[in-house]
DNA sequence: ACCTGAACACCGTTCAAGT
DNA sequence: ACCTGAACACCGTTCAAGT
């Protein structure tokens, strides 16, 4: 036994170990309650200390949303396919509460590398697109998979609450088409771009 | 002379004064900087008076998002057109600083009701979609609008705080096609999208 | 009807100092 | 190398009380 007694001779966290924790306090709050003492609390660390590890709350929450998106399997994963890969990219966010709006902050920072915008650009050049028209397909899938989740995920934690009222969707077109999901209205929109940069193969070759 | 001297007989503020106040807020501040005492100093008041007109701030930013919104003139305004009313919205967003995060945020809340998603719908009914498809199509251009727009205006922010390497962008094809610029990228963006409504109007048929 | 003054329970970030 | 303790300059929201 040695000085410390029989305890653990206090434990040094790692960067990982950050983000682990980020990871479930984003889980158990939102992003909302995400804040900095209640990481450091989940670590039994005082908040300083999570400043050596990063040097702010952006630069962590890029390094959780790194590990949301990082190796979003395509399934197949050989054939580079628009609208295996946009699904899945939208899996990987509705995996993580409130996914969406932390990896948008990140990339619109600049603090994130989405590995699914490779796939849906090299997935556009098979497709028979030109390099530019390839990289602006991607974007715009990308903008696409990104918003939609995003406000789907915002109107999940609005009902939680009940601060706002159900009725006022995006879509009231719930009258029209009563039966159609989240995931059918996605499918359906994403079926309209996909089909758009197909035609502009065609259009270009 | 009354009794309170020559000075101003205590102004009273009414809804739209204090969402004059916090429209100039942002337009100085960004969002970023858009809190309820900065408001509430702009308008030589304490902040608790806020509350009398607003029940809280997202319910402020609300009526921020409404008057950034309101009567997006399509300019020609009678025939409903895809890529006009799109442009316009986008316009209308870029027009004030942080324009699609504020609106986003409302939106996703279900505060806000967005003219220029009814006229969307107009024009794919007009392009011949079903009335479901149509819905569907308004929001997928709505989605792309907004988060073109979001993640420009924060590039915009990260350049001016140089937070962010410039050259970590979400399309690093300014390479391949070194002359695009926004615009052109969110034009081209778009003509993708209503290609892909245009030629689902020819499979309904 | 509209606002003040003061408080409550939080934030992100910095920094000297410890081990 | 990794962390503590304490502070700084903020937040949104509530509420009794004033006029």
């Amino acid at each position: 036994m040695n000085a410390a007694s029989a305890d653990q001779p206090a434990p040094r966290r790692s960067k990982p170990d950050v983000v682990d924790a980020a990871m479930s306090v984003l889980a158990e709050n939102g992003i909302a309650g995400l804040s900095m003492r209640r990481i450091a609390d989940e670590l039994d660390v005082q908040v300083s200390a999570l400043y050596w590890h990063f040097p702010n709350k952006q630069a962590l929450l890029a390094a959780v949303s790194a590990r949301m998106v990082a190796g979003e399997s395509d399934a197949e994963s050989d054939a580079p396919d628009l609208t295996a890969t946009a699904t899945a990219l939208r899996d990987r966010l509705l995996a993580h509460r409130d996914g969406a709006e932390v990896v948008s902050s990140s990339l619109a920072l600049g603090l994130l590398d989405l590995p699914a915008r490779q796939r849906l650009v090299d997935a556009a050049l098979a497709a028979g697109l030109t390099d530019a028209a390839a990289e602006v397909a991607a974007d715009t899938l990308v903008h696409y998979v990104i918003g939609f989740t995003f406000h789907e995920q915002q109107r999940m934690h609005a009902a939680v609450i009940g601060a706002a009222d159900a009725s006022v969707d995006l879509s009231p077109a719930r009258l029209a088409s009563p039966g159609a999901s989240p995931d059918d209205d996605f499918a359906a929109g994403l079926a309209l771009i996909v089909s758009g940069i197909r035609s502009a193969a065609v259009a270009g070759r």
